[in-house]
DNA sequence: CTTCTCAAGTTGTACTGTACAACCAGAACG
DNA sequence: CGTTCTGGTTGTACAGTACAACTTGAGAAG
């Protein structure tokens, strides 16, 4: 870990850590690049696997379920989101009656979103799909690398999450 | 923060020790759910970050570099794009001077794509503006977990990538 | 109470990235 | 030669997003 710190002033680099420097660098930007390429495939393949839930929707949905109903300005903060993207998609789900809006009686400003029952198993279903399709593509994965990688994404991404990211 | 122990895999999923099915199919959820994640989040933080390359010509200015240009059907196959999508992107690029299109001598139709010294330092520089950011990130990483999470990131992105998955 | 200011949402508008389909231009092969 | 294939461009449409202007309700200041 140290190599990591090290490695910014690309110094003359003390001899022995020379090699670990370039190769973290090089881990680094591979991350990088390869996280990127994913974010990219990750829209079309998603809307091509469910067209009826775009990955905005779905995930949505996912926070929605997890907190049994919460508001449209807390997704918005939660995802680094405009509150107009918000309402919209909260409009087009609820349209298609994936979600319900309850008037927060103490605040008639608030609607509080929650899942309809419908949502919920759209939701279900859309979730055992891409699991699905995902175990296929790690089907060859040995398990420990699985549990592995699970935990770097993981790690990564509670690192850039909510808070620090925006 | 989801205090991932990176070393050993087991993320705090539901079922870690009846087998390795149960295991591995909360491994596989945790890999979708957080790469998706990560995709809703990329692309709006590289705009904030630099407004003048977008991520998608970050990749593909990356992308020529590292092959050392290439021709427009290579990148959409690779990047899963429609080749439309791809020519105007480059078109776009090459509009304000960072890529240039070579007229191949033995096929007409091929146009390869080469960066110009512009879009060269253009990308040196948002790389490494990119690359302080994902380093601070990554910064308490020990260097072997980098290593395998890259390596990790790049089976599965061959795996899903340019052919088996569109 | 009235007014001012703030917060939650909605709506108008514009831009980007993307796909798909129709097309054009060279190449390859019968 | 003509047919078919491949690389690329253009027309069109749509999703997702942001920003700004607005509406409505809540709470504070007077």
């Amino acid at each position: 870990m140290a190599a990591v710190e090290a490695s910014d002033g690309t110094t003359g680099a003390p001899g022995g850590s020379d090699g670990s420097a370039a190769a973290t660098a090089a881990a680094v930007e591979t991350i990088q690049r390869e996280m990127t390429a994913f974010a990219r495939r990750a829209r079309a393949s998603a809307g091509r696997m469910h067209p009826e839930l775009s990955l905005v929707s779905y995930t949505l949905l996912g926070h929605l379920e997890e907190r049994d109903g919460c508001r449209a300005t807390d997704l918005a903060a939660h995802y680094a989101l405009d509150k107009s993207t918000v309402s919209r998609q909260v409009a087009a789900l609820e349209r298609v009656g994936l979600v319900e809006r309850r008037v927060d009686p103490d605040d008639h400003r608030v609607q509080v979103l929650h899942l309809t029952e419908s949502g919920r198993s759209l939701l279900a279903q859309v979730t055992e799909r891409r699991r699905t399709a995902f175990r296929e593509r790690l089907a060859d994965w040995p398990e420990a690398d699985l549990l592995r990688f699970a935990a770097y994404l993981e790690r990564y991404n509670a690192g850039s999450g909510a808070g620090t990211d925006r």
